[in-house]
DNA sequence: CGGCACATTGATACCGATCAATCGGGGTGG
DNA sequence: CCACCCCGATTGATCGGTATCAATGTGCCG
């Protein structure tokens, strides 16, 4: 089992035809579960978008935390319901929102994340994605995903800077994506 | 807590514009967890799509039963395990995928589900859902659902029935989809 | 200085949405 | 018992959003 503690990666299948598409990202703080291999053959694989620091605990130090430390259990497990809330919001934004909309959601989705593990100044955060790889999370084309930015750009709702976005004005970006941080199920870690 | 013993459901959203975004389809012996409730407001609903026969199980009761049968701990969590592969397989769907693939890929997770439960006979199972709920779970139209399904059919790969499915040509299915049924950890019930 | 990956822009094609009309069957009220 | 009604399925015509193809720009690194 590996926990992300710098940099990004992400999950991701190759389908036969050639094309990628990416199933989450994982941030610095995120836990990156291989177990699935137990159960049989992977079905997705994982790569790092940046350069990266991993930590890695084995199997059975894991068990025998999570025995003695029950509130690191229960941490792990609400962060896997977190997980799944994500995987969901990316199907309603792969299903019925237009191409705008869904780059908004993921910004948005981006951010509060970042903001969550601190990683925020002034309404801007990292965000060291190329447009290839966006487009490969979202389902379009890395050309449209330029256009769409640019819009955004235009609309004046971020600014972009080498691998940095600065959020302009939040407010209309969450109406663009119509956006309910309710998913990320954020407690704590309200200061900004 | 909630257990699907006959019938099906399915978890939604709605969004600002009113369309509806299905996430997930609940069949029987799928395990319907609403413990989100604690962490949060709950992020989408879930309805039932046909009549349905379900079962209720407290908190309270779950985990002493988890907690005296470690077997039944498992198997939730392998079951959890599962139902995230699902995500990842819509998200790649929704995004990668042409709308025949994405309804052949659909098929397919059905008819192994229903395979998986014992509900098959003879390549023909019971699929209960309107066109309406197809699109909305595939993140079509339903007027464009009917036109694949038309094709599927001339192709000769399928056949309707009010509320079930025969597959004439399983291969040619799985082909159509890029279908790989890894994903859904069928280790047992190999028999059909 | 050259090469390479990523970003940007334009022109065109096509898939799937949208709008609109018809059909078919099963349930319901008179 | 039958006419009506309503929901889901089906089909046609047209529109629009993204993909696709192609070319150029730009910054970084060796």
């Amino acid at each position: 089992m590996f926990v992300m503690l710098e940099g990004w990666a992400c999950r991701y299948k190759i389908l036969p035809n050639g094309s990628r598409q990416i199933m989450a990202f994982l941030m610095p703080g995120d836990a990156c579960d291989l177990h699935i291999k137990l159960l049989a053959e992977m079905d997705h694989g994982i790569q790092t978008v940046t350069t990266a620091k991993v930590a890695m605990i084995t199997r059975d130090e894991m068990s025998a935390m999570m025995q003695k430390h029950p509130n690191i259990a229960a941490a792990m497990y609400s962060a896997q319901l977190v997980d799944e809330g994500i995987m969901r919001a990316w199907i309603v934004s792969m299903g019925r929102r237009s191409s705008i909309e869904r780059v908004a959601h993921l910004l948005c989705e981006l951010y509060l994340r970042a903001l969550n593990i601190g990683l925020t100044m002034h309404g801007e955060f990292e965000m060291p994605l190329s447009q290839v790889v966006l487009a490969d999370a979202l389902g379009m084309t890395a050309v449209h995903i330029n256009r769409v930015l640019k819009e955004l750009r235009m609309l004046g709702v971020m600014a972009l800077k080498r691998g940095s976005v600065t959020l302009l004005e939040p407010e209309k970006l969450i109406q663009i994506a119509g956006f309910d941080e309710n998913y990320l199920h954020r407690r704590q870690r309200r200061a900004v």
